[in-house]
DNA sequence: TTAAAAATAATAATAATTATCAATATTAAT
DNA sequence: ATTAATATTGATAATTATTATTATTTTTAA
């Protein structure tokens, strides 16, 4: 079996995303990886998040726009993505877990989760204007 | 202005969209409409597919894993994605518009909304093993 | 019937991500 | 410490999903 080596790359990706509360893409984390590591390549970068994730040490989020977000903060949390600048912030809102047990009553399959996006205008752009 | 004129592609895609609750790909509705305009392009596809949704005829659903998938049903409701197979599934599930007031309270931008997709194993993938 | 504008089919281009592979780094065993 | 095994890397090609371009066709209003 693949048994898991350390890699600098990977433990500085997984740095840079605790040190962040603005769930980068991967190309951010790139682009300010590479002050560390001037040779990094994209693909790196990518395996390394999708290994983590994998892992359970962080947590990927798919906003439908634009490429995925990463989170080093992997408790069970809420985000909010502004309709106009498309930033994802975290929530303060405790975990819903009654409504998987509400969703399952006429469902057949088996619920062990949900994910929540919260939609509106964040507090800069509401300021814009 | 652009004002909207008749077409009888997009017409067909949105009674396809109406005609099955599986919640297709546009690549799905690409393939099956094929029947009826041999000769139709998948840009026809999916142009006519984000103007429905812009007009608010249909929904787009981002899941995350292989491409958006298309809703004829524009009310709002609440989905079930397979872990295992990554079909899309409706739920019975009232509206919990509450959440977005809970969201609220400790945020200072304005939530007008929210998207929650349940996940585990569905029906028919509980019953393979 | 004609003319303007929108929509189409065909295709090229783009964005995000994954795959391939020879070279390098890590680790366990000597 | 040295070696051997193998995981990881950087470079790059390939893939997937989607959007843009444009000449031609369709729709619609005059």
């Amino acid at each position: 079996m693949q048994t898991l080596k350390y890699s600098r790359q990977r433990e500085a990706i997984k740095e840079f995303l605790m040190s962040r509360n603005d769930h980068p893409t991967a190309d951010t984390v790139y682009t300010n990886i590479r002050q560390e590591f001037p040779n990094i390549s994209l693909g790196t970068v990518y395996r390394n998040l999708s290994l983590l994730a994998d892992l359970g040490e962080i947590l990927k989020i798919s906003t439908g726009d634009g490429g995925d977000r990463f989170d080093a903060n992997t408790k069970h949390h809420y985000h909010f993505i502004c309709n106009e600048c498309n930033s994802v912030i975290d929530l303060d809102l405790k975990s819903l877990d009654h409504i998987n047990e509400l969703a399952s009553v006429n469902f057949g399959g088996n619920i062990i989760g949900h994910t929540t996006h919260f939609y509106g205008t964040c507090e800069n752009c509401t300021k814009k204007h």
